[in-house]
RNA sequence: GGCGGUAUAGCCAAGUGGCUAAGGCGACGGUCUGCAAAACCGUUAUUCACCGGUUCGAGUCCGGUUGCCGCCUCCA
């Protein structure tokens, strides 16, 4: 039984599927006017693991991303660098799948963009007009606030607080400052499509709900996100959706924390942005995967390089026994139930992935303590199995080595020359090789079962 | 000002009333090794921001205080 948290009551609940054995799931994408960074990432890996664990636990998942392709920032963004907000997207989109690729993150079924979907949009809006809900005034349509009651049951807000607090941006045309638009009037220059209150543009908090809501149908199980999208993005998006529809809208709302740069928040607009493909530059994908999953997926969570440093021990220590037990080959091994339930247990616990890296860390340290005390070969294939299965559903460990093979031949062939040197006792020799090799940042170990290497 | 979150060792981080407070990183000492690395063994929180309360029993529940963070404006 899998236990989510859910920001609409406030409470861990038992996830109930609306169609059995069948999870569709909504997580807002990036709005694609700059490069995607670490906090970015956060909110892919969270959708990720949700993702894995439920096709673990054996439920059939769709998964839907967004891009958001057309908004303000990328209009101004045109502007100034004269560059089509079109290739502008294209380009940061080619970049977040580039890296999202590295990090072994899951493909989502579909990534609809809000250019694409604006006949859906448009369709949504015009239900919104005819019900009510929204009105046309000086080119633009908005959303009336007040007539839907449910305003403010995602992130706990008052009408009345949000009209005292009152920095939103003052509008002539709109009845009540809190109103949000739904479509934008295009001005002189800017991009456009044709539409029944004039030529425009989507408002920014539309297209998630039209998109979902035609992928997944008007009731689905998730909705997920960065917290800052709390509130307004997914208020405002309940309030489209259910004032359409009459329907309840996304049944469970998960949000991940924020991750704040050195005690810092990250923001596009402060402009302290850790770039992902920067990270990647200096540190292994599954180091960052461990970085990420060392905390619970709600927790905010401080950026300071040296915690991304701090897991390349941990890393390590993973990938020395995934060695140490390769070298034994033989038939698929059983699980180790123990520790399996263990996993699970962390995992059914909304997603628990510091509490699964900490029983994946104890059984390390079983097979090793294990390995010392002699050869079980059953033992050891029984946790060659347990430990991939584990490291798989976190995303761990998956992908192969993509160093080039011709050096790993060389080098290995270097080690065999270096073995037979040692055995002649001739050790200036093959610590001449070792030192050699530590300046292209090739390290070798020593072992009893024989040498091995590993790069810098 | 309103709303929400959080406070556990040098650092990160589990802990959702009850055996001696997980796990990782780091550090120190030891075993092994030609040396090194890895691994192993041991040490590293009498105590969970603070003050009260409930309870046979609280890091865990309740009230208050303080600090930090986020949202309320574009943001994953």
């Amino acid at each position: 039984m899998i236990r989510i948290y859910n920001t609409l009551t406030r409470k861990k609940e038992e996830f109930k599927p609306l169609e059995e054995g069948k999870v569709k799931m909504y997580v807002c994408g990036l709005t694609v006017q700059d490069r995607p960074h670490i906090g970015h990432i956060r909110a892919s890996i969270t959708a990720d693991i949700l993702k894995r664990y439920f096709e673990y636990s054996g439920f059939d998942v769709t998964l839907i991303t967004n891009f958001t392709d057309i908004d303000d920032k990328l209009i101004e963004k045109e502007k100034e660098t004269g560059e089509d907000f079109r290739s502008i997207a294209r380009r940061i989109i080619d970049e977040y799948f580039e890296n999202a690729d590295k990090l072994n993150i899951k493909r989502a079924d579909f990534f609809p963009e809000a250019t694409k979907h604006i006949q859906e949009i448009q369709e949504l809006v015009s239900r919104l007009i005819e019900k009510g809900f929204a009105y046309v005034s000086g080119g633009n349509v908005y959303y009336d606030v007040s007539k839907f009651s449910g305003y403010g049951k995602l992130s706990g807000k008052k009408l009345e607080d949000l009209r005292v607090g009152a920095r939103v941006e003052p509008d002539e045309t709109k009845r009540n400052p809190v109103d949000f638009v739904v479509w934008k009037g295009a001005k002189p220059g800017e991009p456009w499509w044709e539409s029944p209150w004039g030529r425009g543009r989507p408002g920014w908090h539309i297209e998630c709900s039209a998109m979902s809501m035609h992928y997944l149908g008007e009731t689905f199980d998730i909705h997920g996100g960065g917290a800052d999208l709390m509130f307004p993005h997914h208020e405002n998006e309940i309030a489209q959706s259910e004032g359409a529809t009459g329907k309840p809208f996304a049944r469970y709302w998960v949000h991940n924390g924020r991750l704040n740069l050195s005690g810092e928040k990250m923001s596009k607009s402060i402009g302290n942005v850790v770039l992902i493909s920067d990270i990647l530059k200096t540190y292994k994908p599954d180091v960052v995967r461990l970085y990420l999953l060392s905390t619970h997926y709600r927790s905010p969570l401080e950026y300071y390089e040296d915690r991304l440093k701090e897991q390349e021990g941990g890393y390590e220590r993973l990938r020395q026994v995934l060695f140490l037990i390769s070298q034994t080959e033989g038939e698929e091994g059983e699980l180790n139930k123990e520790t399996i339930d263990k996993f699970k247990e962390a995992m059914d616990d909304d997603f628990n992935t510091p509490k699964a890296l900490s029983a994946i860390y104890s059984y390390t340290k079983d097979i090793f303590e294990t390995m010392k005390k002699g050869p079980d070969t059953k033992w050891i294939l029984s946790a060659k199995k347990t430990l991939k299965e584990m490291l798989s559903v976190l995303g761990l460990f998956e992908s192969e080595e993509d160093h080039e093979k011709k050096d790993d031949d060389l080098i290995d062939l270097l080690l065999t020359i270096r073995s037979d040197i040692r055995e002649k006792k001739l050790y200036e020799l093959s610590d001449k090789i070792r030192d050699g090799l530590k300046k292209l940042n090739i390290e070798i170990e020593d072992t009893d079962e024989g040498s091995r290497w590993k790069r810098e």
